[in-house]
Order: C-alpha cells, then structure tokens, then sequence
DNA sequence: TGTGACATGTAATATGTTACATGATTGA
DNA sequence: TCAATCATGTAACATATTACATGTCACA
C-alpha cells in the first residue's frame, strides 16, 4: 500500500526522509541515501532500490533536488543536492499543522495481533507472549551494543532518536508483560 | 507504498486484521469490517472502500473467507464468514515466527522528523516540541474518554489494546520532553 | 580468473488511496 | 421533499516490493 497519505501539498514519509537525508548527505548519489535506510535498526525503512531511485527522479522533476553527473565511482551516475525549493519542502513537512497520523498512536503490529488472540489456545497465547519479549529483548541489547559502540556521539538528534526507539521497545515490553499476566489471570 | 512486506506464504497485516476481525463479527458484511476500522482510534487504519471490497473479494478467490447473498440490509450485498482455511491462516498469521518488522521498532514518524530537525531554526524547533507535545497530550485525553465511556469493559483483548496504545503515547510523551530539554539546552 | 560486494538502474506486479457512481434509509 | 448518512461497489492512479540485468572493484 501507499503507506503514507500525503497531506495536501506535502511530502510523504519517505520523500521527507529522503529529502532530510540527503541535507545531511548532499552532495551524495542516491546508493548513499539508501545506504542510510538499509543500515538504519528500523525494520520499516527498506531502502530498496527500486523504491529509491524513482522517487528522486519525481523529486528532481518536481524541482526539489538537482542532480549532476558524478565520475567518481566504477559506474556513471549522478550527485544530488537539495535545491532552494526542497528545503522548504523540508521544512514545510517538519512543521506544524501535522495530518493525524504523524501525531497518533503509532501503527504497532504486536498490538494489532492482541486484538485478535482469542484465535489461539491458552498454551499458544502463552508461547505468543514469551517469543515477542524474547525478541524484544534482543532488539534492545542490540540497540543498547550500538550505543556502546558510540553510534551517534557528537550527533544530537541522532542520539536522541536512538533514545526515542529504545524508550518505545521497553514501554512496549513492558506492556507485553503486564499483558501476559493479565491473560495468565484470566485462565483461571 | 504497500505498507507491510508479506512474509512467505503469510498474510499482510491489513489482511490479518480483516480476518481477525470477521472472526469476532462473522457473519457480517464487507462494510461492518470496514466500520470497525473506521472508528479505531488508531489514525493508521483508514478503512477505504477501495481497500476493503477489492481485498475480500481476493481473500474469498483464495479460499479463507466464504459470502453468502445478503438481503436485510436496504441494497444486495453479502456476508461473509471464515472458511476453515481462513482459521488456519489466522492462527500461521499472529503466531511466531514473525518477520522483523512485527517485534522490530515500530516506525514513528515523529520520530523520523526529529532526526531531520537540524533543519529548523531554534524557535520553530521550540514550536515542534511544543505543538506535538499537545497533539499528544490531545490524544491522551481522547484515550482516557474513551476508557471512562467504558469502552472495551469485558474485553480483554481489547482493552489490553487500548491499554497498549496508550503506553506508547505516554512513552513518547515523556521522550519528546526529555528531548525538547536537552534541545534546549545546546542552545546556550 | 572467478567470486562476492558495491552500485545503478528498470520492469512486472501488487495493493492502497482518492474520487466517483449509485441506491436505500432517516429525519428535519 | 431535501439533505445527510449508511452502504456497496468500481476505476484511475500512485507508489512500494520483488526480481532482474548490468557493470565495477577488491582480492584470493
């Protein structure tokens, strides 16, 4: 699905990270840009090609980046840069008035399969609360080893995003806990 | 974008929360589905007619759901009830193994903006703090509401769900303060 | 010289959104 | 009787995924 629904005017979730990105990055080729989503800890960002390279097409024919040819590497390709233009995109897609679903409760697929897990029996409803903490608890010791590894020292917002994904993982732990005991109870 | 990559064989999440939620009401029509995503105080479920019709026709061509002719509503239409199969695909559906983006980070996208935040001058990151810092405290209220309405009462799921959702608020409340703070204080 | 990683794309496909058309029901 | 809401769809469109084709580079 189109994951994203534009607000009017505005930029999708993935035009802005990308937009946002390449400020960071600029001048950078558009296989440095997906670099970033690929190495990003976060599952949703996928960074695939095909993805990629046809949204900076629509941005530059939109007039939001601009592109030169780059001879640097093995292969011909270009070098993009934020136009005029696309930082205030940017900056019109960071700020204020926000659709809802840049506010809201965040989509979380563990807590859409809650709702439905009357379909499973006791043991299997078990199972489904051991195996989810079990796997959140490996994301946050792997989160917890790349902020040993100094991952964003030195880079504010960086950190704190870092902070901000750590913090949902063990504020959803401990609601799958808190949960697994309630359903515990119920057994009985 | 199609939002959710379908692990092998498995349904996507849109599909999953379709079947689980003709499970709870079936027999029902397309449009009773459609009305529960419609009223979920979760922003990401838009429920679409274009989502929902065209989906249960294919679920059906694949054998997990079966419709019958409806005529007690004011225009023809059908209901539809799980097939054996459909059961099965539920339960593959919401038990582990589970692809990297059901127990991985949920995306955010506040989140996502605050890594772009550089972008913004001092006193319009102030504003972001502040504005979603009240469009959440906004969505707090409505949550609480909705549980003193008694909302979910027996329902365990359900209100395991709603208690969910509104963990995560509080979790990212508490983060963009701290991060408005320490925003702040790089300022001097 | 062959293999795997890096890099640049494109094509076929799937699926969600928006917008529209249509009809029934309800209440002002 | 008019408007709004409930309800059932369909069609055009946008865009992400998967899979593929291709070329370069490092190195064994």
């Amino acid at each position: 699905m189109p994951v994203s629904r534009r607000g009017t005017g505005r930029l999708t979730e993935l035009e802005g990270a990308v937009l946002g990105t390449l400020r960071q990055h600029a001048p950078c080729t558009p296989y440095r840009i997906r670099r970033v989503f690929l190495d990003s800890p976060s599952p949703y960002w996928s960074g695939s090609a095909g993805a990629i390279y046809p949204l900076m097409l629509r941005l530059e024919r939109q007039g939001l980046i601009r592109s030169r040819p780059d001879a640097t590497g093995g292969r011909d390709g270009r070098l993009y840069t934020l136009t005029p233009a696309g930082t205030r995109a940017i900056r019109e897609w960071l700020e204020p008035p926000w659709p809802p679903i840049v506010t809201g409760v965040p989509a979380d697929p563990l807590r859409t399969r809650v709702s439905v897990l009357e379909a499973l029996s006791p043991d299997a409803r078990s199972r489904f609360f051991r195996e989810a903490i079990a796997a959140i608890d490996q994301d946050i010791r792997d989160h917890l080893a790349d902020k040993k590894r100094g991952r964003h020292a030195n880079q504010p917002y960086e950190a704190a995003v870092a902070r901000g994904a750590l913090a949902m993982l063990r504020a959803r732990r401990r609601w799958l806990a808190e949960t697994a005991r309630a359903v515990a109870a119920l057994r009985r």
